[in-house]
RNA sequence: GGUCCUGUGGCCGAGUGGCUAGGCAGAGCUCUGCAAAAGCUUCUACAGCGGUUCGAAUCCGCUCGGGACCUCCA
């Protein structure tokens, strides 16, 4: 069965198959490093770094291109526009670059805690202001942008006009009518250097103050805020590529300017299949920095905020946002996380165990039903992967899988129920879903030679204790190192397992 | 106002014409010195009202509720 996607641009599940197999090529839309990345934005990064990692997992060689976008997009607030950027630098006393320096090392220690892969490429806005300008020069060139008083606009309208012709209208992915979006445009500065409202910036005169400026054709300036991604995609993935993705809220309007600064400049979409993620919402509002909603990831992490009542550790995030389907919403709540916590911790250990066991025994396979029956389950990854990427379905088939797994551990099962076959399909299946698809860690982090011989110390004196009916001593040790975060499990076959 | 999405049990969430989603929480049992963990069993569903159909949570209509985008936003 083939992978399927469910494409933004014609609103369909539609198979995939690349321009040029086995190469693919996908740009997402990455963080712009104006402030600390908070849980929503974990979303899309951990949502397209299990694609890229399936596709890889499929065989397909990928390049996954994500940017920085640390150019000032500017913002206009009651009468002034300024400098996102530049803005809070100097509220916070800081050069624009050290301040873009400060949040890129934010968000890439907020990847690595996520376990997301590295892109192949991340590029800046600000180191391909040649290639945006280049690109601007171009679609002037061929009359689709017009200067106004030092800055640069696309026209929309004209675009409209001659690519409607062609099937792709302005609009044609968000779905919106050009006509029907025309007075709703609010009051923006300099609104009156545009032809018509809905056209947009390609190039900005930075006023006196601006700090972050550009030499360019038609003065100091800086780029307008969709043209980075066309001209860093087109740089990295060529003219037409195949996969684009992001959140939602940015399919109108950054994704459909985006095609129309690349149709005009490459005459041709610049993506075939355009992916987009849902919001996490927190008490069903969208989280965003507009709302005021939002958690940071530092707060996540260390618990540190009103409505955490602990901290949660990064891969009980990954595996609460790959417990729904990329395409819904996803509820956040304290309780909602609680329980993520809980079940990635019960799978881990069911799978960290099945993973070092040893199955000699399994070559009859006497069971024939539960041998059908893992197959079967383990067959469906792949079948619901490819379904849009369902990875709340392939956990809950882990989750069918988990107490089968402890069933044998306790013995409840025999080991020779399962066959050969069964136990190395698991094995193989298990550890590419879980751990090279999913990107789910352990969350053990005991791997520290002293503590671990600390605590096999105090292991052994309340082994000791039980074996003298001394259960007041062997009950204090447990106490107190579970007031310590320590949890101490004795098991079936008379060891003594703990988690931290 | 325009475009679109959505409403599933205490909570989070799959599903989208007939077949148990799953997780967390709750209840009972087993195991255990006691715990914890684990296993087994189990309760609480498809917003409402109509319609289509042999059959609807799933399709259609209406009503009510929630949300996103149209402005920086993941």
């Amino acid at each position: 069965m083939a992978l399927k996607v469910y494409n933004s641009l014609t609103r369909k599940k539609e198979v995939f198959e690349p321009i040029n197999t086995p190469y693919v090529g996908m740009y997402v839309c990455g963080p712009t490093v104006s402030g600390e990345s908070h849980l929503g934005h974990a979303r899309p990064f951990i949502t397209f770094d299990v694609v890229y990692r399936y596709l890889m997992h499929l065989g397909y060689k990928v390049r996954y291109v994500r940017n920085i976008t640390d150019a000032g997009h500017f913002e206009e607030e009651g009468r002034e526009a300024e400098d996102k950027i530049t803005k809070k630098a100097i509220l916070e006393k800081l050069e624009p670059m050290e301040l873009v320096q400060k949040y890129t090392n934010l968000f890439h220690w907020g990847m690595t805690q996520f376990n997301n892969l590295p892109p192949s490429i991340e590029p800046t806005a600000t180191g391909h202001i040649v290639e945006q300008i280049e690109m601007i020069k171009n679609i002037i060139k061929d009359g689709y942008a017009y200067e106004a008083n030092g800055s640069v606009y696309f026209d929309v309208e004209k675009y409209n006009t001659d690519f409607s012709v062609k099937g792709q209208p302005y609009g044609i992915l968000s779905g919106r009518i050009l006509d029907d979006q025309l007075d709703t445009t609010r009051e923006l500065d300099n609104q009156d250097e545009k032809r018509n409202k809905s056209d947009f910036a390609l190039w900005k005169k930075a006023p006196p103050e601006h700090i972050m400026r550009w030499q360019s054709p038609w003065g100091e300036g800086f780029p307008g805020w969709h043209i980075e991604c066309s001209a860093m995609a087109t740089k990295y993935l060529g003219e037409e590529f195949d996969i684009h993705g992001g959140g939602m809220d940015l399919q109108f309007p950054h994704h459909e300017c985006e095609i129309a600064q690349s149709t005009v400049c490459n005459h041709k979409l610049p993506a075939r299949y355009w992916l987009h993620n849902n919001m996490i919402t927190i008490n069903g509002k969208k989280m965003g920095k507009s709302y005021g909603n939002v958690i940071k990831l530092s707060e996540l992490f260390s618990g540190n905020h009103p409505m955490l009542t602990q901290a949660y550790a990064p891969s009980t995030i990954r595996f609460f946002i790959l417990q729904s389907q990329y395409r819904s919403t996803l509820d956040f709540s304290n309780d909602a996380l609680q329980g993520s916590e809980k079940a990635l911790r019960r799978l881990m250990e069911a799978y960290d165990w099945f993973m070092q066991e040893d199955f000699v025994e399994a070559i009859v396979g006497t069971d024939t039903t539960l041998n059908e029956k893992l197959t079967k389950l383990v067959n469906e990854f792949t079948e619901f992967m490819n379904d849009d990427l369902n990875t709340a379905k392939v956990i809950a088939n882990i989750f069918e899988i988990v107490p089968i797994i402890n069933a044998i551990k306790d013995k409840h099962i025999a080991k020779h129920a399962l066959s050969a076959a069964t136990v190395s399909l698991l094995k193989e299946q298990l550890k590419a879903f879980i751990t090279d698809i999913f990107g789910l860690v352990t969350t053990k982090t005991a791997d520290n030679n002293k503590l671990e011989g600390v605590l096999q110390l105090l292991i052994n004196i309340r082994k000791e204790a039980k074996q003298r009916k001394d259960f007041v001593t062997s009950d204090k040790i447990r106490n107190e190192l579970a007031a310590l975060g320590v949890q101490l499990k004795d098991e079936k076959d008379g060891g003594v397992s703990y988690t931290i």
